[in-house]
DNA sequence: CGAAGACATCGACGGTCATCGATGCATGAC
DNA sequence: GTCATGCATCGATGACCGTCGATGTCTTCG
């Protein structure tokens, strides 16, 4: 796989998704179905510069730094974030397109205000 | 826990998550990062009524009916589907505010059109 | 060179998950 | 009451997941 995360999909109130849509889209739930990662992504996200160095995401938790270098790796795989080495540190930063064909499946989902 | 799946979440690109808000909808994505649940919600959703019976999903899946069974379940465990039971018949429905509930995390993740 | 720090990888362990066949429990038909 | 049907539940099995300690790789600094 070199270009994951780029589903584009029906939304779930549309009409009926295909076998092949919900196969592409699962993995990208997968990876996001998990509050340590959720964390992790929204951290990621919300910062200032849009990017998050792997020693500043190690402090915001009580896990190893495996544990971290292993949800930051399946984010990675997922296609959710992009991985940029710089001297001794490691930057991620969000996908926007990954995050976007996520969004895409409850754009009719929303309740309107 | 008597009425799940009812999280409002901060979108993941704003101001980072707190730990109870990722707790909380965690769950609402693992029920859903599963090809054929997502297949499911997307089936019920889609139908004209809003509803759909058991009987019919039996039929739209490769599987055994215990498995479709035991993954409306965990839909409904989740607080993402409503269950009634009509003569022999089960009907399941999407409840559209758990949906919402997902789809808040991603509305500040659309890329513009 | 060698030492130290940042991050990834490895191997292992316990827990959870998807799927199945078999069985149980209702409901409606006869 | 008896039987067939729709659906849930049970128990088992093989696969996967989150977490850890230990170790490896790479970069920078003396």
């Amino acid at each position: 796989m070199s270009e994951p995360g780029l589903a584009c999909c029906t939304p779930l109130s549309g009409t009926a998704m295909s076998v092949e849509q919900a196969e592409q889209v699962a993995p990208l739930l997968k990876a996001l179905a998990d509050p340590v990662r959720l964390r992790l992504v929204s951290l990621i996200a919300s910062s200032a510069s849009g990017e998050a160095c792997v020693c500043d995401l190690n402090d915001a938790f009580d896990l190893t730094q495996a544990t971290i270098s292993h949800h930051l790796k399946v984010l990675h795989s997922a296609g959710l974030l992009d991985r940029e080495k710089r001297g001794v540190w490691v930057y991620y930063a969000v996908r926007p397109a990954a995050l976007s064909a996520v969004a895409s499946l409850f754009e009719t989902a929303r309740v309107p205000a």
